[in-house]
DNA sequence: GCGGAACTGTTCAAAATTGCACACATGGAG
DNA sequence: CTCCATGTGTGCAATTTTGAACAGTTCCGC
C-alpha cells in the first residue's frame, strides 16, 4: 500500500530547520495574532508547538472559526496558488512556536525536495478531506450534532497517541463561532450534554467518547413513528 | 511572481495521454454514476469533457451536493492520502469524457514528473480554497444568499473566457441539495429573484450578474433601524 | 392523446434557530 | 475589598427553516 509508504525517516520538522534562508521562527503568546484577514499573503507557516484558530469575519461583523490547527500543521498555504491576500485571521489559542517560510522559499523547497513535497501534498489532501467533512456536516446536521462532532474532534485534537478526551479550555462564544450558531444555543446544548453525562466539566472538560458518539449517530427516529403532530 | 510561473507550455491533458499504463478513458452519459459512496477508492479521475457533481448521502437519506467539477478538474484524489473508500458519489451532469488513473500510476507520476506534480498541487490548493469558501458561506449566510452565490458561481462555471451567465439546466431539487435547504425554499427564492429581474428563466436560465451580486453584498440593514418588533 | 414521471408553484403548521435581555459567577487590577 | 471585564445560565418573542401536502405543468413514450 502506498499509504504506509516506506515509513521513511523523512521528518518535516527537522527538514525545515535545514532550509536556507526565507525562514524564521517566532513565538506567539496566547491570543496573539499571526496574521490578519486582508494582509498580504506572502508566506506559509508551520506549527512546531501550540494551537491556532483560523477565523473569518463577515461583512456584517459575524465571526466564524473555520479551522483549528496544531503541532505539525501548516497554514497560510493559500498564497502558494497565487491568492494575494489573507482570507482569514489566524490567532494563537495557546502559546505557540511557529515557523514562517517565505512563499518563494516554500516554492523552492517544493520543487527541489520531492520528499518534502510529498509530505506537503499529503497534508493538503488530508486538509481537503477535513474541510469537506466540515462542509457536509454543516449541510446535514443540526447545530446540536455539529456541537457534538466538534467536541469529539477537539477531544482528539493534537493527540498523537493519547485520546485523553480532555478539551483545553474554550469559551462558549468560540464554540458558537465554530459550530455556526449562537452562544445561547451552545449553552443549552452544553448543559444538556452535561446533564446526560456526555461531558464532565469543571476546570477542564472531559468528553465521554462513546456517549457523545451516540448523539452523532443516533438514528433519526428509533420507532420510525411520526413525531409531528396531526395536521388540522 | 511565482504565481504566473513561466507560463510553461506544460499541458496536463496532453501529458496525461502519455502516461504509461494504469490509465483509461471512458465516456459517461448524463446521470451515469462514475463511482459510488462506499466503493473502494483506488483511482483518481480527470475530466476531459463535461461536468460532474459530487454527492454525499447522509445516514438518514438526505442528499447533499458537495461540489461540481468541470473540464480540467480532478476528482477522487482523496484516495492518494490513504482514504480507502469513496466518501461521495460522483455522477455525470452532462455527457462526459473522463480519464481514470490508477492510484499507483498517479502516485508514480506525481513522484517523477515535477511539472505535473506542481500543477496537481496547484489544483489541490485552489480546490481547498473553494471548499473553505463554501464552508464560510454556510456559516455566515442565509439560504437565500447561498442560493444567490450558487447561481453566480454556476453562471461562471466552466467558463474559460465567456462569462455568459447562462446556467445549463438544473432542477430545483438539485439546487436545494447544493444550497443545503429544501426545495420549497428554493422555489420561493427563485420566484422572488425572477420577479425582481435577477434571473431570467424560460428554457435556460440567465443570471443578471450585477443585480444578483447585490443580493449577496447587500448591507444587512440599510437604514440601520431595528427591524424587529417592540418587545412587550 | 393517454398515462405517467418528473418538475414547479404554493400553502401551512411544526420545529429549529436567532437575538436579546438580564441575573449571576469569576477572576484579576487597582 | 471593590470594580470591571468576561464568561455562563436562562427565558422568550420574533423569525427562519423544515417537512409535507396538493394542484398544476411539461415532456416523453407508447
Amino acid at each position: 500500500m502506498a499509504t504506509a509508504k516506506k515509513k521513511q525517516s523523512f521528518n518535516v520538522e527537522t527538514f525545515l530547520t535545514t532550509v536556507n534562508g526565507g525562514r524564521s521562527l517566532s513565538s506567539y503568546r496566547k491570543n496573539q495574532k499571526i496574521f490578519n484577514q486582508g494582509d498580504r499573503a506572502d508566506s506559509v507557516f508551520y506549527i512546531r508547538e501550540g494551537q491556532v484558530k483560523v477565523c473569518v469575519i463577515s461583512k456584517r461583523g459575524k465571526e466564524a472559526v473555520v479551522a483549528l490547527h496544531g503541532k505539525g500543521d501548516f497554514f497560510g498555504e493559500g498564497c502558494l496558488s497565487g491568492q494575494p491576500l489573507r482570507l482569514a485571521t489566524v490567532m494563537a489559542m495557546t502559546d505557540s512556536v511557529i515557523m514562517r517560510l517565505d512563499k518563494k522559499a516554500m516554492l523552492d523547497v517544493i520543487h527541489h525536495e520531492p520528499k518534502f513535497s510529498e509530505k506537503f501534498m499529503s497534508y493538503l489532501l488530508s486538509r481537503n478531506a477535513r474541510v469537506e467533512e466540515d462542509l457536509v456536516d454543516q449541510l446535514f446536521n443540526s447545530s446540536e450534532k455539529r456541537l457534538a462532532r466538534l467536541l469529539l474532534l477537539m477531544a482528539n485534537f493534537g493527540k498523537e497517541e493519547k485520546p485523553e478526551l480532555v478539551i483545553p479550555k474554550i469559551s462558549q462564544e468560540t464554540l458558537a463561532e465554530m459550530v455556526g450558531t449562537t452562544r445561547s444555543r451552545i449553552n443549552t446544548f452544553m448543559n444538556k450534554f452535561r446533564q446526560l453525562g456526555f461531558i464532565d466539566y469543571n476546570g477542564h472538560m472531559k468528553v465521554n467518547y462513546s456517549l457523545m458518539n451516540m448523539v452523532l449517530h443516533e438514528t433519526p427516529e428509533i420507532g420510525g413513528g411520526r413525531k409531528r403532530k396531526e395536521r388540522r
